[in-house]
DNA sequence: CGGTCCATTGACATCTTTCAAGGCTTGTGG
DNA sequence: CCACAAGCCTTGAAAGATGTCAATGGACCG
């Protein structure tokens, strides 16, 4: 790690016009002169306290997995943040284990989080980002704790398919495409489910038609609207989807 | 309603000694004179949009209950508010039915989210408050997502008993005894049991003897050391309840 | 005193996990 | 380029846990 974490007093006013990545992210791009940036590659783990001090991470491409695990249980996974979601050291629970992974291959900006905290006493773009980063975390924290608590089997997973596909994928001829960077254990867990169990679904919705073959590592979903039938939260996930949209678009236009 | 909210121009500067109430909640007092005080009762259902503008709530006494129900579904619990917590109604997620409901008589401030965030703009306390109960919230939301995603329903019971117990309990003779303004089918939804399982599990920890018989609306846990040792979430539980009282302690004593 | 709501408990059904075997994919070394 | 090993995924059968339904009992209220 040659460049280390900026300090205090680097921290200043910037303006600029907006850059590429604040259109598609929504992440100010004041921030930008600020971040220590980490390239990632699959199941690399991030130190959740950087020089012991509260950190804060952006993730600019790829997934990070923030995972918990207390004794004698196994891992669940808290958290997937996409592109423009902000984590915090402090949002991992004490004495659980808390890890940070990347699932894939990306880009992570890191910054200590008292630097971040001056930028946004300066810059009220920043601000704002970091409040609706953060709310928007927690309801979705909220969904998924619905998804954990009430939701069967085949509910969790055709759930967690709208969720990638509303974030990650691209169409092509007819299909909704996107990376899958997760092994079967990862969704697993995420899901509150087990392995097997899981397979046994993809298999379901397999023969069903709602997706295609696996190609490892790459999913194709075939008719996202049944999919969304099966899902009690896809109403939700694509109100937060569309109001993320919006809200990039209003922030790029200003 | 008589007093309505607050506007913009009432926000100003205040220094003053730290009033009683921040001694114990942590929540500082220059908000006070910024908020509409609400008393609640047992089963009241608070409006989460006020206005439709974006508010915050900040629990003072009681606790409140944060609850998400999809079509189709039966309701989840995602979040219990207790004294000193705070709650945006962007914390709710979207279409997603939720409300925001008191489980027992207590007292609720309410302020609107540019107020106080207007506030912590000139109050570096207040803004400190607001990060922390935030982190704070994202982390106890993570612990909540471990325990539906993997205890089994005798850990998840005993979870939440360590959790009260931490956050509510008055010792009396050996027992630890607190308040339960909730329903057996509350618990039920937070802990995403059916009160029938749940009715089950009591039953058996009052003949193991972890808890006394109950009396309605109160519960006597007796041996919250074997209660503890039963759930694998009861170190970071112990850890946040610490944490809060030093940092409470800290904050009163500046 | 009777009604209503909530909690408890048993019997049973269902869903999910566990365990084990086998197949497929991927990477490595000849 | 092929053979082989390792790991992950799939799938069946059986076991276990949890949910469902229904009956009963107790507390609180009018």
């Amino acid at each position: 790690m040659t460049s280390g974490a900026k300090t205090d007093e680097q921290v200043q006013f910037k303006t600029e016009p907006p850059c590429s990545a604040c259109k598609t992210l929504g992440v100010p791009c004041a921030i930008e002169g600020h971040v220590t940036s980490v390239r990632t590659r699959r199941g690399q783990m991030l130190a959740l306290q950087h020089d012991r001090v509260d950190t804060a991470f952006i993730v600019r491409a790829g997934v990070l997995i923030l995972q918990a695990t207390f004794p004698g249980r196994t891992r669940q996974i808290v958290g997937l943040y996409f592109p423009g979601d902000l984590l915090r050291s402090s949002f991992a629970p004490p004495c659980a284990e808390a890890t940070l992974v990347a699932a894939g291959s990306g880009e992570v900006w890191r910054i200590r989080a008292d630097a971040l905290e001056a930028l946004a006493a300066v810059e009220p773009v920043v601000r704002r980002y970091l409040d609706e980063a953060v709310a928007s975390r927690i309801a979705r924290q909220a969904i998924h704790a619905v998804m954990l608590g009430q939701f069967d089997c085949e509910q969790k997973v055709a759930t967690l398919l709208v969720e990638l596909a509303l974030r990650t994928a691209t169409r092509s001829s007819g299909y909704a495409v996107f990376e899958m960077p997760f092994s079967r254990k990862d969704i697993a867990d995420y899901l509150g489910l087990n392995p097997d169990t899981l397979s046994r679904i993809m298999s379901r919705f397999k023969s069903a038609g709602l997706i295609g073959q696996s190609e490892r590592s790459r999913m194709a979903v075939r008719d996202l609207a049944a999919l969304a039938a099966r899902s009690p939260a896809a109403q939700s996930l694509i109100e937060i989807s569309v109001a993320r949209r919006q809200d990039v678009a209003l922030r790029a236009a200003v």
